[in-house]
DNA sequence: TGTACATCAGTGAACGCGCGTTCACTGATGTAC
DNA sequence: TGTACATCAGTGAACGCGCGTTCACTGATGTAC
């Protein structure tokens, strides 16, 4: 994937010009997260994958910059929904933090490249790409939650989300980066995080892994 | 700097060829500081830089890939000098792994963009490259040393060094790449680390910031 | 029902650029005789 | 003391490549009359 051209294409019907631009980013995000490197991108290199001419890109997108940035507003909007969908299947506040983390450790290890393109490329620091920022927030009310319900050591919830986030953060990148150090389970080690930088206690039972 | 090329320059003298390898190296690292990208780094722009002609750099290292190892060599072996340097200021091992820890994360906010790529690029994946490996174990030694002076809660030295050292990068590489997060003093968030991830008790007095 | 025309999705050739790398070379300096 | 020569540090021109971007274009499909 990402190398080997499709088979030639026909134009979209009238009408249906947009289904190329959500293709165009698709394979965009392909290609990211094999690459791992938001400036290794090429907008030819889309174009060779999907076999249409470089310059059909720019119907959709005005220059290579905004291709990638659509790319990466789209990996936001779904990592954001992944944690979300995934807290929203417990009500215990506990629960709901610590399933939120796990669901965003999945995701970045189920797409390691992507997850660096997120949070460590030099286009993610960009003004317009609060990607970190409502990842952050969101860990915060987590964490919030927890405290008023009794269940974490009480503190502020922002102070300890930066804590959490950054052992979280650390971890991902760590494994990603270098896989062969003696990695324990991965819910092992988000439990004795939130263990000990939230106060969490360790949880009932299995859950996601 | 990295951009503006200096004065032209006269040849070294006779035998003194390797100083010339000596400053490709020193400004590749500053490149590669300001660029915070491995892969970005271009031997005709260092030649540029160090008004040199391109084939100069070939005098010294078989290609380009050559010279960024041997940068990220000299880095490597630089970060690993500070940390131990700033460890044997202290016999205390609690303020020896401390020590150990604020030099490291100093030397990073001091080369952010090094930090990154040194620890997050593709080349310091490859194999020839065991840096995390080393500073992981290092680690590892200075909490053995706590945990054998009694200073740290009783565990495995290294399963509690990968935890902190996740905390520790995670914390580098978030205050990097977002740093209009409210961060807390350095200092006082990676004591906050050593209490809950080692099990050690805050330390006396100041020391590095 | 036919036809002119607007619209739409997409193309092909060409541009200038910086890159890594190669090759044959220069000009100063030391050394053997 | 002179001179031929080897060695050394470094150069200049050229190559082919993939890139982002531009421009004028094509060919099918719908629509107004």
């Amino acid at each position: 994937m990402g190398g080997t051209p499709k088979a030639p294409r026909r134009p979209n019907a009238r009408g249906q010009g947009d289904l190329l631009r959500a293709e165009i980013v698709d394979c965009a995000l392909r290609m990211l997260d094999e690459l791992a490197d938001d400036e290794a991108l090429s907008l030819r290199a889309v174009a060779r994958t999907l076999s249409i001419s470089p310059t059909s890109v720019y119907l959709y997108f005005p220059d290579r910059d905004a291709l990638v940035l659509a790319a990466m507003h789209r990996c936001h909007e779904e990592l954001l929904r992944v944690a979300s969908e995934a807290a929203a299947d417990h009500t215990d506040p506990a629960a709901r933090l610590r399933t939120r983390i796990l669901a965003q450790a999945g995701w970045a290890q189920a797409h390691p490249g992507l997850y660096k393109v997120m949070h460590e490329s030099r286009t993610s620091r960009r003004p317009g790409m609060p990607f970190k920022k409502v990842m952050l927030a969101r860990t915060a009310d987590a964490v919030r939650e927890c405290v008023e319900a009794g269940t974490a050591r009480p503190g502020d919830p922002l102070a300890v989300a930066l804590d959490l986030r950054a052992a979280v953060v650390g971890m991902l990148s760590l494994r990603i980066n270098e896989p062969d150090l003696p990695w324990p389970p991965l819910a092992e080690q988000v439990d004795r995080f939130l263990d000990r930088l939230v106060g969490l206690s360790p949880p009932p039972a299995g859950a996601v892994s």
